[in-house]
DNA sequence: ATGACACTTTGATCCAGATCAATGTGGAAC
DNA sequence: GTTCCACATTGATCTGGATCAAAGTGTCAT
């Protein structure tokens, strides 16, 4: 896609109620899109916060602890809006899990230009917080869940993000590798694999290939997951 | 503290450059106040979202994952600015931790009359963003690190927060108790005390009474942190 | 199709931190 | 001051998930 057209799926995406032409014409400005491959890190946090909007495929935003300790702070797929910090305590970088497009801009500029368009700095608010509330369901995961309550909570929130119903499941295609879930969920590959092959034998999920899961039971997932709603 | 006196510190803390009349006058329509002795809720997730303004006092954010299983998701102080997200997957409480003093406002009626002030939005969203960072960072520790990596972690962050200097030391008085920490930190008590005991034995931290600490050498806790200032 | 390699799964052992248990101790109330 | 009790510390043991090791398996390039 052109710069344009990926600009215009940005405007589609945040602003679908529209917005004054200055504003876009300056947001334009500062926009920049870059494309990146399957494991490309086209950001790595440095001395700016950068706001980037996924126009297409997957990103992870990994925070670096030390070699061969990594975190996965958030998943990304196409539409979403990602806030990478500058380095304060961890460096973080965003990784393409897939070819991408992206659009981006420095977070001064981007706020700067915002400050004139009330409803649109009301969308990157709702966005943020939005974030905020998923950032802290992780915490609540990786502080007071075991390995199989976090593998069916993480089953549950991508089947709402990414999912599909069919006949009789919710499809769900995984990109991510073993690794990442693992570096998300704070568990090992093999932590990992263990609690998958687990929920097959209880008959609650189903996996083709290496990235086709369907989720049968989304129920027993939601109890499994120590949520809420399976309280009720 | 009157009413006004309580909206005026919330004014004065999230809009120093100040605002139009109108703008403030239908948030004062909108805002409410409350007080709130220690261990007192006075916020517990429900249908709406909420905004919290912290005048006076500190409080903890607490997700309930099941009984006697708890997460603090984060601490606040005078100043600071809460969203309590409606339940979702989980039940969020806002606890009082001392005596404190509370402007809030249910979200939607806030973004609503934000809308007209670009300015006031930019702070929350500015906000909104420190939050999120420090959840993320939250969800390193909790996913990546050891408990002496958490502790020494926690007491860094806590003494940029609320410390102070004096001759020789960071001081820094930690209202929470043992257990908060541990909540927090995705730890026991016992182990949170553990790691304390180490501190002090390795000179680090001196502690007086339950809850005053003075941190010694912060390089070396930023070290133990594994955070990025100490391999620099 | 076939080969090759990276990713995934399964198994055996180990250890950091949880759990269980007991002993100290700060600080508020009298 | 003294008493009391919730909170904090220290010690002994146990366990979920990490680590180490080996055997499948999907997918891509040829």
């Amino acid at each position: 896609m052109t710069f344009p057209d990926l600009f215009d799926e940005f405007r589609k995406a945040i602003l679908p109620g529209g917005a004054s032409g200055t504003t876009l014409s300056s947001l334009k400005a500062v926009a920049r899109y870059t494309s990146a491959r399957e494991g490309d890190a086209p950001f790595k946090g440095n001395g700016v916060d950068q706001i980037i909007f996924i126009a297409s495929g997957s990103t992870k935003l990994v925070a670096h602890v030390s070699q061969g300790r990594e975190q996965v702070v958030a998943f990304h797929f196409k539409g979403d809006l990602v806030s990478v910090p500058a380095t304060v305590a961890h460096a973080y970088t965003l990784c393409a899990l897939e070819d991408c497009e992206l659009v981006f801009f420095p977070a001064d500029d981007f706020l700067q230009i915002a400050k004139q368009e009330a409803q649109l700095i009301v969308k990157i608010l709702e966005r943020a917080l939005r974030s905020l509330a998923r950032s802290r369901e992780k915490a609540v995961a990786l502080g007071r869940k075991t390995a199989g309550e976090r593998l069916a909570s993480f089953l549950v929130t991508m089947a709402e993000r990414i999912g599909w119903s069919s006949e009789d499941a919710v499809e769900l295609e995984l990109i991510m590798s073993r690794r990442d879930i693992g570096d998300s969920l704070g568990l090992t590959v093999e932590t990992v694999s263990r609690q998958l092959s687990e929920l097959r034998n209880a008959g609650l999920i189903e996996t083709s290939g290496r990235s086709h899961f369907r989720l049968l039971d989304i129920e027993s997932l939601h109890s499994r997951a120590g949520h809420l709603k399976a309280a009720a």
